[in-house]
DNA sequence: CAACTAATAGTACGATCGTTCGTACAAGTT
DNA sequence: AACTTGTACGAACGATCGTACTATTAGTTG
């Protein structure tokens, strides 16, 4: 199969703008991420940038998405290489923990800052954030089911993300690595 | 005690502008929030609101103490009526979830959603807005420690915590007032 | 090589941002 | 009554925002 290399050139850029776009965006929010900063850091014009996504709306949801394949490559995927049960479930937590750790985004969890500034806003882009935070409950929601012992998973997974998004919360808002050990400690009295 | 008029008339402007735009940050952000927006919304001029400031970044400490004033007044006034113990720190918890579930301020919880916003972000509105976490954690840590067979206050206290913000979240996020049941229920089996 | 196409650059637009300035007016002081 | 003080207004500033247009450049195809 051919491959154009203009397409090829085209979609490396676009890969470029988005993983920079999406570090922005975990510190300065999808609001206060604009294209011609976007442009400015990556040497670009500020006209090649808009011509990728036609809309400052589709680049956010753009940078959402990006931001999803990301998280689903760092804490999804090596978790669901473990078999279902007890061990899968703290792959996810701990999973989670070295991604916000890591600062995978240098602002934290990209999820946490642009579900706080979007939670309460109507529109499209809000709606993709809260499609994804509901599949990222239902995954952790599902993965406790498959632990023996566990009588309310959405119960268990709703207590478990609320540490981990706390943690994430503090480390970064107070550079306290403190957090983490307060939520695996935290973790490790909630898992049967 | 003599009251100048002029001064007077001032401060209720004041007072008005602090509170709309509490309002309105808690859904559109300290950044979101603009001078002239909220002058157009209060029908007063823009130089008007700007004078009271002197700068955007002062307009936004202000507005992040009279959020804090009325956090204070709603929730902490009303659990310090009570005697030490589990029931204060019960009320703390459950005049929380109150405060964010009558929607306080629109976008539900104001501090969860500034610091989202300004975690990643150095400066003096940042650092006020973490002295507010602090203060509110550390009242939560002591509340926790007069409660008796509480092995380590501030373990309890994040987790506690920890489950009221992430009711707020995916109450705003998700129109979901099942989160506010979800998070009733944790604190149960969290309190001793 | 010419014709075509896709990615990028350049320029300009209206709107809005935070900020500055001079002024008008009401209230307090002498 | 004359003067001072404090609040609020209106107009204008330079900068930046998102967006719309028209080149320019590089790769593909006949």
């Amino acid at each position: 199969m051919k491959v154009d290399g203009r397409v090829e050139r085209g979609e490396q850029t676009r890969r470029q703008i988005l993983g920079r776009a999406a570090a922005i965006a975990s510190v300065e929010g999808l609001e206060g991420l604009s294209i011609g900063r976007l442009a400015t850091e990556l040497a670009v014009s500020k006209s090649g940038v808009f011509a990728h996504f036609g809309s400052k709306e589709e680049l956010q949801l753009a940078t959402v998405r990006a931001a999803a394949a990301v998280f689903v490559d760092r804490v999804v995927k090596p978790a669901l290489e473990l078999p279902p049960g007890r061990a899968r479930l703290e792959a996810l937590c701990e999973g989670w923990l070295t991604y916000s750790e890591e600062r995978t985004f240098p602002g934290g969890c990209f999820f946490h800052a642009v579900q706080a500034e979007f939670g309460a806003r109507p529109g499209r882009v809000r709606d993709k954030i809260a499609e994804y935070g509901t599949k990222w409950h239902d995954l952790v929601t599902a993965t406790a089911a498959e632990v023996p012992g566990v009588a309310d998973p959405a119960q268990l997974a709703f207590e478990l993300i609320a540490v981990l998004e706390l943690a994430n919360s503090r480390s970064v808002l107070h550079d306290d690595p403190d957090a983490y050990r307060r939520a695996r400690q935290a973790l490790r009295s909630h898992l049967p």
